[in-house]
DNA sequence: GATGAATGAGTATTCATTCAT
DNA sequence: CATGAATGAATACTCATTCAT
């Protein structure tokens, strides 16, 4: 199981380096410091590798936010946690999920669909959860009435793009007062 | 003349469909009726046909964001134009728009450098256009005077995020709805 | 010994399904539902498979036929007897003798020496076989004086030549008119 | 052209010399002086170049066999001819006729079909050839009446057993006098 | 401008075989 | 006897790019 371990583990940070296309299996193999074959063994094609860690990732996501659901005062509260969140998981694991918004491509295609489909799935997921928040939120009194649901694709659009921005300008903005702008902006769309 | 848009054309919607680095030139030149060589005649290299295609692009974004910063009323007014603007260019270059956001990679690496460079002083400019509207607004008093530099940051994330979504879930959410929730969500922050 | 058998079983039945170069040994291990590794506790190699079921097929082919000979009334007898026994052996060890007819090369090479050299010294001794029973008719009279010793290679490519043929169009001919036949074919070339 | 005739002269040499499994492409590649894509860009796969060169082997053996029938002088001569042929196609066409009897595999699989089918189709020809010049013998007197249809069958099994074997103990029999025997083996079944 | 043959480096994948357990 | 992780050499095929015509 180690050596399984170390072949995702090189994978991952030269995907994040380089994008998937640019990494060659022989590199990531060096890398994990194992033979090139071990990788296929395990698994299978070079997409295996992004399959398995990024549906990984994406659980481990979600799982999260159904957890913070569930124990949030209400709508309004779970939204902004989950927001929270985000940029607590995207600081945590930089290079997984810069794979994901860079490597996963965002139409659907026929050689990935495997792979693609379970990641789809996660992300309707996300927006499914933020729905249910603000359904919750309208019962609670926590968010204002003619709060719409388009609202849960506008929130998930914007923390993908903030992400994505951020990997593409790093050091440019201040992003503590983003997060706390993102924040401000939500809840004011949102509040009763 | 009319090869080199052919092949553009050719270029741009395969690059749409199945993403730049999993398009072979000579598929580039059987869709445009032309020989491979001639690819390399116009452009030079591979990348030079998203180059071309792109900072064209992008060009043809920022002057006209810029004409519409310059016959806005105020800077709210200027935001909202641009945001309705972005969705209008979006419809409108659905195929090149998708390019844009799926194959220039959110990080610069070693190869891609005259491309990106141009792109990423691109959407800088993007930001600093949004900043601009945002000062504006200040000074004429359609925005609040709290009102961060931050929300430029945000409101283009929001927008790169939105397209991407789009183009990933095409006939999943009431775009029409989400337009307009997206005006509103710009307005309720920043209106003074 | 019954894993041993399995094996054997799984890797027969492929290679004449898909050729022997085409078969891997874990296509062999998971039809017969053994781990990879214990083919080569068995076998050492690969060849070691082919070798040892196709050595155990010539040796009863060759004892088979030498038992015919020493029980037939005449030379004549003897060969039309072979010839009845070659259809009947086919029937019962199709794929085996598919795949010798396919897999052995028709031309020695460096790599094969060990098993190929026992092959092929069983089709030498079957075309031994024939001419010593076309000796023995020449002698008892049930075969004509003049009949060449070729007679007997040319038997033996006819019987293999059928065989193969009969594998490429399994349900074109009338196989028991075509085996009726050869007996004639043979019993006018030789009768004396 | 030239180029592509080198590529198809060195594959068929190395084929019939080690076989087709056994024959790298690089290796043909380094043997026709060209670079080793230039294979792919004229043949697609390394199948291809059997494909064309067996195909083309064919047809010149079909054309010719029908070219004697059309000018022989009654049915059992096309057939003697259509023998005496074989061994002079054989002899001047050792390698490729090596290669087809050797790596064409005899049963139909899925990989294969295009080159397969074409070849089949061949086979197929070349007996219904047989057939055809049986009836004109039987017609114009040359065969016996009972002689039956399965003796085409059997006359192209013998040819290819014969070359097969050839090629299996190339040194051993007498050849010539195989060949002789092989012309008194069809007129002793067949004439009237 | 236009063609397409030719190049050659790169790369995913296969697979027989070994070996520690 | 039995497993399956691990190896590493081999190989078909891809593809951007060059260049003679």
């Amino acid at each position: 199981m180690s050596k399984k371990k170390d072949i995702i583990d090189a994978a991952i940070s030269l995907f994040a380096q380089n994008g998937f296309a640019a990494t060659p299996t022989t590199a990531i193999a060096k890398k994990a410091g194992v033979a090139q074959g071990l990788i296929f063994h395990h698994f299978v094609t070079k997409d295996g590798i992004l399959a398995e860690t990024l549906v990984q990732l994406a659980d481990k996501y979600i799982s999260a936010t159904a957890k913070i659901i569930k124990t949030s005062d209400n709508g309004l509260d779970a939204i902004i946690k989950i927001v929270q969140f985000h940029f607590m998981f995207e600081s945590e694991n930089t290079n997984e999920l810069m794979v994901l918004l860079r490597d996963v491509p965002p139409v659907m295609n026929s050689h990935t669909i495997a792979t693609d489909n379970a990641l789809y799935i996660c992300i309707d997921q996300t927006i499914e959860q933020l729905i249910d928040c603000i359904k919750m939120g309208q019962e609670d009194g926590s968010i204002r009435k003619n709060a719409s649901f388009e609202s849960a694709f506008i929130i998930r659009a914007l923390l993908n793009g903030l992400s994505r921005l951020h990997f593409t300008m790093p050091n440019k903005p201040h992003y503590r007062a983003i997060i706390f702008e993102t924040i401000n902006f939500c809840r004011k769309n949102l509040e009763a």
